[in-house]
DNA sequence: ACCGAGCACTGAACCGGTTAAGTGATCTAC
DNA sequence: GTAGATCACTTAACCGGTTCAGTGCTCGGT
């Protein structure tokens, strides 16, 4: 069942110092017996056995993700399915694979990690999900094995990170609503103790409060259909309640909106609503779910690319930045009910807010108050 | 970085060949220097490092799994989450990993399996999405790894299969529609060329004929949300439109459900709708939506639990079968409009239908029309 | 007392590659 | 014409485990 490097030998007539050699594209090999080599090789089918390629070489040819979710809020994330395949197309061309554990059992992601690592069975890691202290930052930085953090952690980490601003795009998403008409802007935001989940709620806090809005509509989810409901019907029983909700994902989004209909209220006459993420699904619904925009597969790309350079070249690379998240313009979001449809005149402070149309926001991120 | 076998077997003063014994619980060594190496071993945290246990027990401690999808489609579906956990559940405690490949580019699927068969890379496969005629069965039996396929190929397969009847599922969803009074009931189907997609609408095509219904009803889609809205306008626009539609996924029915709203129909006062997965945010829809529910979690168990034993006791199994999808009745199902509000008195044919309540359908599939 | 069996363990080959060191042959330079 | 460099390739050690064929020892049976 395998033909190995001896039997390509064998018949080109070369030791397997050669083969190995010809194949590698080393010097020490003339052309011609490369070729020879080669050719050979590609006759009898051989392909390199990689587990004697890593026990030589000392390296594993492969890369570890590990994912700590519950599965019901994995199965309604889209996030992670394009990810992966943007991983693949870079992997897959270096010829290493990747080595996908799900850990649903506390304490099952450590040791998973420690499992990869310490068994030798990845060369490196990318760490997605980044938690506020996360305690894997450490516990990676001792294994020595390169890593790339999707989003710089909060605390020290000497691995580099691929950042996506989605800063921009929830500032977007706000200042969206607010030159539509909207003031009593909600977020229902994500779990705070996930840097994404934090990260999405200053911006929207931090576009209220430069905008002289008051940021006190918030409810803390767990990114779940469920408490995306929960959020909602809170707060639009408050007592002045949003005219708008951002939410921290578009599941929460769609369960909103859904909840949102059912309360009597209608989307986006009395209640405007936008998403992140951009899931396939929010431009097929009626209306169609005004959200962020990320590029997960362009994220899983370049994230491939930066931890194979690391594995390749050492783990110190500076981080890397992606176009930032972008808002896309559906019909969830329009002017607020009321009796002055488009209240222009009564803007609040200063700063002119301006167009902030369908994203491309190119500019730094916004003026943030103190900090 | 590494503590190997032979520091181990020093510090116990024995040899490697006695370490290796202790180690993997094999007669050879007696209890007493077995516990004394185990300490060793313990106290120098020794892990073996698996690139060489691979290459001389020629076992890679892997089992590959290739999606080939669209990473849209992908993104959508809970299946695929749910299912891995499952896998993984019983692959960490084997210490084997798995190996995911997500093949978006065409030709990318097939060079996928043989880059991980030829290369040494797995064990075995989890062979998922059958194709009616599949051309990854032959590939892989060429190979001569073990494989187990989620449900049954059509064509010949030497490989055992976990079966899942989700006919049963589909069936009683129709019966549940026709107990409730409707006699138009649509069928929003997906991919034909997919096993699933192509028993889904059998099923749903058997269980109308069986009734006396007609079948004439159905719209084939690709699974993706999209396909499903214009599968749901299709079928409303048509001369004697549904009164209740089975969609053969739940992105699908979320969709259509949006879209018969935007109709200006309601559901489930005008139309029914029932779906298929039981995603998570199913339960959070208002109305929550009528579906039929797998459990890809124990899915994944069981298979990975089938292609273990196939591993190591040979490739050659029975087929298993699980406990068959089951209807979970929520509010977007309902007797149909109209002046006969529960139409019990017009059964069409004979074959009294029964109770087909919320599932637990352990009878064997419907009689079923000809064939 | 001695043989044979059985046990506990060692030594070394082996898996299939990689790679440093070594070997001849050819080429160059003076 | 010969030292020395260069090239093209071979040889063999090595990666870190597994495993089989010994080896020495103890113990039981007669």
């Amino acid at each position: 069942m395998g033909v190995t490097i001896a039997d390509v030998a064998r018949a080109a007539g070369v030791s397997k110092g050669a083969v190995s050699y010809a194949l590698n594209n080393r010097p020490g090999v003339s052309e011609a017996t490369r070729s020879r080599i080669l050719h050979h090789a590609h006759e009898l089918g051989f392909s390199p056995n990689v587990q004697a390629r890593s026990l030589s070489s000392s390296r594993a040819f492969a890369v570890g993700l590990v994912i700590a979710r519950d599965p019901g809020l994995l199965g309604s994330d889209p996030f992670f399915p394009a990810f992966i395949a943007g991983l693949e197309t870079v992997l897959a061309d270096e010829d290493v694979t990747l080595v996908l554990t799900v850990a649903t059992r506390p304490g099952a992601e450590e040791r998973a990690y420690r499992r990869l690592a310490d068994g030798g069975r990845v060369d490196g890691f990318v760490l997605s999900d980044l938690r506020c202290t996360d305690n894997r930052i450490a516990l990676l930085e001792e294994t020595g094995l390169p890593v790339v953090t999707l989003n710089r952690p909060d605390g020290p980490s000497s691995f580099p990170a691929v950042l996506v601003d989605d800063t921009a795009g929830v500032r977007d998403a706000v200042e969206h609503l607010i030159a539509l008409g909207h003031r009593r802007i909600g977020h229902v935001a994500g779990p705070q103790d996930l840097i994404h989940g934090r990260s999405r709620l200053r911006a929207w806090r931090d576009t209220m409060t430069a905008h002289g809005l008051e940021a006190d509509l918030v409810a803390v989810t767990d990114f779940g259909a469920g408490s995306g409901v929960a959020a909602t019907e809170e707060l639009l029983g408050r007592g002045d309640p949003p005219t708008a909700l951002v939410y921290a994902n578009d599941v929460m989004a769609i369960a909103g909106m859904s909840a949102i209909a059912a309360g009597g209220r209608s989307v986006p006459g009395d209640v405007s609503v936008v998403g992140y993420d951009d899931a396939p699904i929010a431009g097929h619904l009626t209306p169609g779910l005004t959200t962020v925009a990320t590029s997960p597969m362009r994220w899983g790309e370049l994230t491939a690319r930066v931890l194979m350079r690391a594995i390749e070249h050492g783990p110190r690379l500076p981080d890397v930045t992606m176009a930032p998240a972008s808002l896309v313009v559906r019909g969830s979001t329009a002017p607020p009910p009321g009796p002055t449809a488009h209240s222009r005149l009564t803007a609040p402070s200063s700063t002119a807010p301006s167009s902030s149309r369908s994203s491309s926001s190119s500019r730094s991120s916004s003026s943030t108050a103190r900090e």
